[in-house]
DNA sequence: ACCCCACTAGACCGAGCGGTCTAGATTTGT
DNA sequence: ACAAATCTAGACCGCTCGGTCTAGTGGGGT
């Protein structure tokens, strides 16, 4: 996940970003501070310049920039369709892509994140606005699509739990064409 | 999770059972030996007795303890249904129960232990069985009911991915009424 | 009575943890 | 040009981590 990163961004952001990497690849109490460090080239001093509370604040930022990495592809599978069966498998072969990029270890790249986190109730009440800031985006997606509101919203959770047992699946088995298979769940309307 | 555990059990299945309750808390990760063994009231001897290889022997026994009671929980909605629909709701109430019963900071006892475990192949590929187990599993019941085997594979695989999705939902909002939702997802057949 | 061996008990270890703090470098405002 | 503010740099701290190792301890076999 995560585009390349090139260009040289501020050190706040690098922080955050090679954060979530690793985050996403070994859970937060899986990672060490000085791995974090190491990675991103800067001393322990930047860190606690910018993210006063440290790890737990630091968790914060790499969850917000991973959210709305995410948001991005939903866009980017929803505009350009022309059905909501459409955007949805598109979104899903997308994951499957990123699946596959990012190693195979990874859980999905949000609630990697989120569901490891700090155990302390502010994290997780982001968890629930990240999460359901992504369920309402693909249900706002569905609807423009012709979809009625009240079936917009259930198949947006519908897409979301699927997305997020088959990214485990996926991982399980360490194959991206589980997510590609999703889909095919999805399409018969809900209740 | 995991029944009342009143009476005296064998100290390797006490270090499983109070591993397996602690990991699915807090995470592998999360959770250091001396708790473990605070908990469970032994000596660290003890441990390296029956675990050779410590804390990654360990995650293993509690996969598997955790893995054995959701299967019995499986089969206990499933043996009595009329229908796959009646056997997938119960299993889906179930697991609400379940998820009020631990204190709404687990995910699913299963997944929890095993998508944060060690980092080895050998817990990978135990994940992997241990998934696949849980599959089939339902499949087998859907088959019993009445349903051809290619859709009974389709449908267990659905109901997982949409249990284990739904699960962390559940988590980011602290309600077992996400869980008690989800059938109405896997009522229609898939494609 | 004796030993044996499975098991309990916990002191101890080096490594790495998250976090603090002071000193220097760099940028900014005037 | 100079000082204040911002940010980088990394030594240092107490603590807990997973893991090792030696010394008991208690019940069963002979």
């Amino acid at each position: 996940m995560m585009p390349a990163m090139t260009k040289q961004h501020s050190t706040k952001d690098r922080l955050a970003w090679t954060a979530a990497r690793l985050f996403q690849e070994k859970g937060y109490e899986g990672v060490g501070l000085s791995e974090i460090l190491s990675n991103a080239k800067l001393p322990k001093g930047s860190l606690y310049h910018h993210f006063q509370k440290g790890k737990s604040d630091l968790a914060i930022a790499a969850a917000t920039f991973a959210s709305r990495e995410m948001l991005r592809i939903i866009d980017d599978a929803f505009v350009p369709a022309k059905t909501y069966e459409d955007g949805m498998t598109t979104l899903f072969f997308k994951c499957a892509k990123l699946f596959d990029l990012m190693g195979k270890w990874n859980g999905c790249p949000v609630s990697g994140i989120l569901l490891s986190g700090p155990r302390n109730g502010a994290f997780r009440e982001l968890s629930e606005a990240i999460f359901n800031d992504w369920i309402t985006r693909v249900a706002t997606h569905a609807e423009k699509l012709g979809l009625p509101e009240p079936e917009a919203q259930d198949r947006a959770t519908h897409l979301f739990v699927v997305l997020q047992g088959g990214w485990d699946l996926a991982r399980a088995r360490q194959s991206s064409d589980v997510l590609r298979e999703m889909p095919k769940f999805l399409r018969a309307a809900p209740a």
